[in-house]
DNA sequence: ACTCAAGGCCAA
DNA sequence: TTGGCCTTGAGT
């Protein structure tokens, strides 16, 4: 892909009409367009005919998680069962079709997990038949698929009535692909991704429940589970901190009875952050504008952590090791989604023409994704290092510092400065407002007003509410606006250094993250 | 009793 | 090692 098909990914993005917040793993081709648009209408008893999104072989049942063929069940479940290590001659991107999938077992194991295949589906004691956890969200799934059907088929007779499925007509602007498969194919995609990230997705409400639900950003965070972590952070959850995945062992068995009963050995639920905010107890509701109340509402912490751990875990299980750089850029990559896709959905952002939204984002996506990272750290106690599958140490800092180690003492002296002001949940939320809603910097944009207005309104906000509920610490709100530019500055050459890296060819192509740093180049 | 997603078997 | 078919057994 060039750059300038590239181009289209945050318009992409923008445009989606679908509303799940959790397609933040759309970059990893989880859910290719083939997996959801067949040819034909359905002829299968469920009326659901669908192709491997492995290798695009015929589905044979939900296997391991999702809808495969009988062939790439068994290679997942052969796999994990007798922990297999495979590795690529090539450059580990071998395309895997139903013809060629047998050549390279490295790229299709990795597909495999891409498109969200559940290691913990595969049981430790190998016992036969029965249920486990997936049962209802296979159920689910087929409903939804059921209906997509339905709603699939009343457009095509409706827009068959009228007239309007001729030649290049509105359904046939996609080559290869069915004239039914445009409508609503988000929605198809989406449904798997978010039952990939949430591991145990009878258990975990659905992402939109789940911002719905929240009454605060520390609500979400799930009390540790007595059983085994996969992810824990070990020691004592500081600065200093680290965390590890997986464990000395081969944790994917950390469960030790049947994963028919507990299939929660790698649920991001045992994602254990600390979740005391600084400064002690929040300040009474009552005082706080409606606007900020919204904005922590909004706030889904869960969905990205879920997301780290997610990313990680699939991305080093069964690799002896891994481009820790280029895992960083994965992990921005993705973050980056999560940033847009909150974007897109928030209030004075979401009313915006896409053209402007873009601007909007590729002015401060930067500034959002170390200022994100700071609330990670100082209000869910992120650690700054994590062990992975394969017992290499990641990096969680370089996240915030973009991947430039130099940038530390200015990330740590930007972190003390909030500390000290006690920056809490809803600091952080009106600045990423305010950040993301510049009205000065970004130019070419068209309906400049509106931006403003946002703007002066969120700014209006955090200043009564530094001033009503922080009235001890003088001057809170300039404080931390002086702040912003500081950590602009920490951005722009967290940028500088991913720009060149890429330039230099030394990170991965095709992303998100790339496609921001030429938009500002331009 | 039936369903269907697990694991097992075995010819290719 | 693969992949089509078989067996199993909890959930309905």
């Amino acid at each position: 892909m060039t750059m300038s098909t590239c181009k289209c990914l945050s318009r992409q993005i923008l445009q989606e009409e679908a509303r799940w917040p959790a397609w933040t793993s759309a970059m990893d081709t989880r859910f290719p367009p083939h997996s959801v648009t067949q040819g034909d209408l359905p002829d299968t008893k469920d009326g659901i005919e669908e192709l491997c999104p492995v290798c695009g072989d015929k589905v044979s049942g939900y296997h391991y998680g999702l809808l495969t063929c009988e062939s790439c069940k068994g290679f997942f479940k052969r796999t994990v069962q007798n922990k297999k290590v495979y590795t690529c001659v090539a450059e580990r991107s071998c395309h895997i079709d139903k013809t060629q999938r047998k050549r390279c077992p490295y790229c299709r194991f990795q597909k495999c997990l891409e498109v969200g295949m559940k290691l913990e589906a595969v049981r430790a004691d190998r016992m036969r038949g029965g249920r486990n956890k997936f049962g209802p969200m296979y159920k689910r799934d087929r409903a939804r698929k059921l209906q997509m059907m339905r709603q699939r088929q009343l457009a095509v007779q409706t827009l068959a009535q009228r007239g309007q499925l001729g030649e290049g007509g509105v359904y046939n602007n996609q080559p290869g692909t069915s004239p039914f498969a445009n409508i609503h194919i988000k929605q198809e995609i989406q449904i798997p991704q978010v039952s990939s990230l949430t591991s145990s997705p009878d258990s975990s409400p659905s992402p939109i429940a789940v911002a719905l639900g929240q009454v605060n950003a520390c609500a979400l965070i799930q009390p540790a589970s007595s059983q085994q972590p996969a992810l824990q952070i070990v020691g004592v959850p500081s600065t200093q901190s680290s965390m590890v995945m997986g464990g000395t062992d081969n944790k994917l068995w950390s469960s030790a009875n049947s994963t028919t009963t507990s299939p929660h050995s790698l649920s991001p639920k045992a994602f254990q952050f600390d979740t005391v905010l600084p400064g002690g107890s929040a300040p009474p509701s009552n005082k706080i504008s409606p606007l900020i109340r919204d904005f922590v509402q909004g706030i889904d912490d869960r969905e990205w952590q879920n997301s780290l751990y997610s990313l990680l875990q699939n991305q080093t299980y069964n690799q002896c090791e891994v481009d820790l750089f280029e895992l960083m850029c994965k992990v921005l990559d993705q973050n980056l989604f999560s940033q847009v896709d909150w974007a897109r959905n928030s209030i004075f952002f979401k009313d915006l023409k896409v053209d402007d939204q873009m601007k909007l984002l590729q002015h401060s996506w930067s500034d959002m994704l170390v200022l994100d990272h700071i609330h990670q750290r100082m209000h869910n106690n992120l650690p700054d290092e994590t062990t992975l599958h394969n017992g290499q140490k990641f990096d969680l800092l370089s996240l915030g510092l973009l991947g430039v180690p130099a940038l530390a003492d200015h990330f740590n002296d930007i972190t003390a400065k909030l500390q000290e002001l006690k920056f809490d949940v809803s600091d952080y939320i009106c600045l990423k407002f305010m950040l993301l809603l510049n009205p000065v910097d970004v130019r070419g944009i068209t309906n400049r007003k509106h931006i403003q207005e946002g703007y002066d309104q969120v700014q209006q906000a955090l200043l009564e509410y530094t001033v009503t509920c922080y009235p001890q610490i003088h001057d809170k709100f300039h404080k931390m606006l002086q702040l912003l530019p500081e950590i602009h500055s920490l951005a722009t050459r967290g940028e500088e250094h991913l720009y060149h890296k890429h330039c230099n060819g030394g990170a991965p192509t095709q992303t998100l993250l790339m496609e921001m740093l030429h938009a500002k180049r331009k």
